[in-house]
DNA sequence: ATGGTAGGTGCCCTA
């Protein structure tokens, strides 16, 4: 089975491109991060055509998330157990049980700038899903959290550290929050598969960034034990962050999982 | 050279 996690920038927008990529990939769970939907604006019925299910958890304008799959997503919740969590607040969070596996998917805040107000939204809403997920891992054995984390885990998944220095999706902060989030029991499965591949997920839409291949790999896929252990491959489809018959791509470009 | 491009909303905000 194929698991897939994409911030596909506008479903609106990107509806025909996403269509043919579902449509020739036919993966069994997909996530999407940045429907920029309202709540009942998902277009249904274009995936069930497909074959397929949909949550959404939609604000229009910004943020959105989704979990579609094959077969029907249970106990749905979006953002937040108790009010006390701020992932409530905007929609950036969505969590969903398919077969045996608890799947969320997560649209972390930018950040902007480490002096941003919304760097420090950042880091709380970090907080607020690390609360979320060490519940979600005494309730659920088999866990994927994917989506588009805004966070470059290390050096090595970023074009030019020296570049980025001094901003956000590689400051320490983040990354420490990261890794307690990993140390719940969560493995960045694209990386334990591929130990010393720059292999990205976003490109920056401006001066060229995906030609130069100045870009980060921020969108990841977090498994529980016994689930990665099923893995067979993870990769990025490159070819999907390229303009197609079908329109205009994201900046960002789908991460798949394999599983046997 | 603090730029550039893309998307949604509505004449700027977010990424």
């Amino acid at each position: 089975m194929k698991f897939v996690t994409w911030n596909v920038n506008s479903l609106n927008a990107r509806l025909a491109f996403v269509l043919e990529w579902v449509a020739a990939n036919s993966p069994e769970i997909l996530c999407l991060q940045e429907t920029k939907l309202k709540e009942d604006e998902f277009p249904v019925e274009a995936f069930e055509e497909l074959g397929y299910f949909s949550a959404h958890s939609g604000q229009g304008r910004w943020n959105g998330v989704a979990i579609v799959s094959k077969t029907q997503p249970e106990s749905v919740t979006k953002g937040a157990i108790t009010e006390e969590f701020e992932l409530h607040k905007e929609a950036r969070h969505i969590s969903g049980t398919i077969g045996d596996i608890r799947v969320h998917s997560v649209y972390v805040p930018n950040g902007r700038s480490l002096s941003d107000p919304h760097y420090l939204y950042k880091l709380m809403w970090l907080k607020n899903l690390k609360e979320l997920l060490a519940l979600e891992s005494a309730r659920y054995s088999d866990i994927i959290v994917a989506g588009d984390f805004n966070i470059a885990p290390g050096d090595e998944d970023v074009w030019d550290p020296a570049a980025l220095e001094g901003s956000t999706h590689v400051s320490q902060e983040e990354r420490k929050l990261l890794s307690e989030i990993m140390d719940l029991g969560l493995i960045d499965i694209h990386r334990a598969l591929n130990p010393h591949k720059k292999e990205f997920s976003w490109w920056d839409y401006r001066n060229g960034a995906f030609h130069k291949g100045e870009g980060m790999r921020i969108d990841l896929a977090l498994l529980s034990p016994n689930l990665s252990k099923r893995v067979i491959r993870a990769y990025v489809d490159r070819n999907a962050r390229k303009t197609s018959r079908a329109g205009k791509p994201s900046d960002h470009a789908p991460l798949v999982v394999e599983f046997n």
